[in-house]
DNA sequence: ATCAAATATTTTGGCATTAAAGTACATAGG
DNA sequence: CCTATGTACTTTAATGCCAAAATATTTGAT
């Protein structure tokens, strides 16, 4: 027995759960982990960030535009980074006054704004990315294999969510729901 | 291969990833798993929440108070919680005015703050729990196996990260790690 | 006893996120 | 045409989080 308060914080937490609401411990302590693990790998990415200049929010935005072949319309990005339009207005207007990144209106539809990454927001990217890289993204004590397992059974999570079909049925049929509803 | 542009994102991420940096790819699926089922899952517990006026942060400062005896220490609850001390300051403001909590100077230490439950509070804090219960915390469609699995795997994760002993290694030397260092 | 260091909380400032309203533009139907 | 509706983005307002500075109080060392 641990001298201690909490040994394990989130165990602790399941036991008391479970004390008074056995049908529900078990989920209560699997959101536990999820939001407790969220936290400490953000922290851990921010800090690795942080010589870049960049956080998360504007490394993800840095990185889709890097992976791009050329410009990405606003919306798109919020689209594949599944955030809130005016997060993505956000994030790029800071981007931009660094010089990282540009935007010009759509010659096609003027009411579309295309983003796209400058050379030195190339550099930058691609110097934040190895960074995160060589820090295994916060998890470097994780082996592989446990990396792969998490994942999966994150998937199966993902798909109780909607997030994605049934893991063994893939390829049926594609969904198209709207982002932000 | 599905028409639409991606059936799974975190899959599709993976496969850019493993494309250039294949020794780290498993680790940023991993990441980016944990990132979005988190943001899902926040998502669901907040509409839930959302009809008792609670944010989850809210919730969760709320039920720790619930839970305790008497009064809480704010520094404590900033521990408990493992959020920012200006966290705790800013949620029990709220709380505080809603006439859910309420706070004192602790007669023993003229520094510290004591926040209580109020009766209204108390009331509030077991409404929102049942409502949650009900909903099993937004994984109604993962089975209770599933959801142990899962914890099982996020612990590996956290253990990984330093937020627990290793599992198999239980009451060896509690540790007392500040929080925010 | 006194003064320096440590502790507990609040304040301030910066960034992120969402909802809702506003602006500009495109498109389809009469 | 031209107007109604829809789309794309930005702005505004509210909330939340953390870091760092400020404030108040206690504790420890000389």
């Amino acid at each position: 027995m641990p001298s201690s308060p909490f040994f394990d914080s989130i165990a602790e937490a399941h036991r008391q759960w479970n004390a008074r609401w056995p049908e529900h411990a078990d989920h209560m302590a699997t959101v536990t982990s999820v939001m407790r693990v969220q936290q400490l790998l953000l922290s851990r990415i921010e800090e690795t960030l942080k010589p870049y200049g960049l956080t998360f929010a504007a490394y993800e935005a840095l990185q889709l535009l890097a992976f791009a072949r050329g410009a990405l319309p606003m919306g798109k990005m919020g689209e594949r980074l599944m955030v809130h339009p005016a997060s993505v207005t956000n994030v790029v207007t800071r981007l931009e006054q660094r010089g990282l990144v540009e935007r010009r209106v759509s010659p096609d539809d003027r009411r579309v704004v295309l983003a796209r990454i400058t050379s030195a927001g190339q550099t930058l990217a691609w110097q934040a990315t190895e960074a995160l890289n060589e820090s295994s993204f916060g998890l470097a004590d994780l082996t592989r294999a446990q990396a792969v397992e998490t994942t999966a059974h994150l998937r199966d999570v993902r798909a109780a969510l909607g997030d994605v079909h049934r893991p063994d049925q893939a390829g049926t049929s594609p969904r198209d729901l709207p982002v932000h509803p």
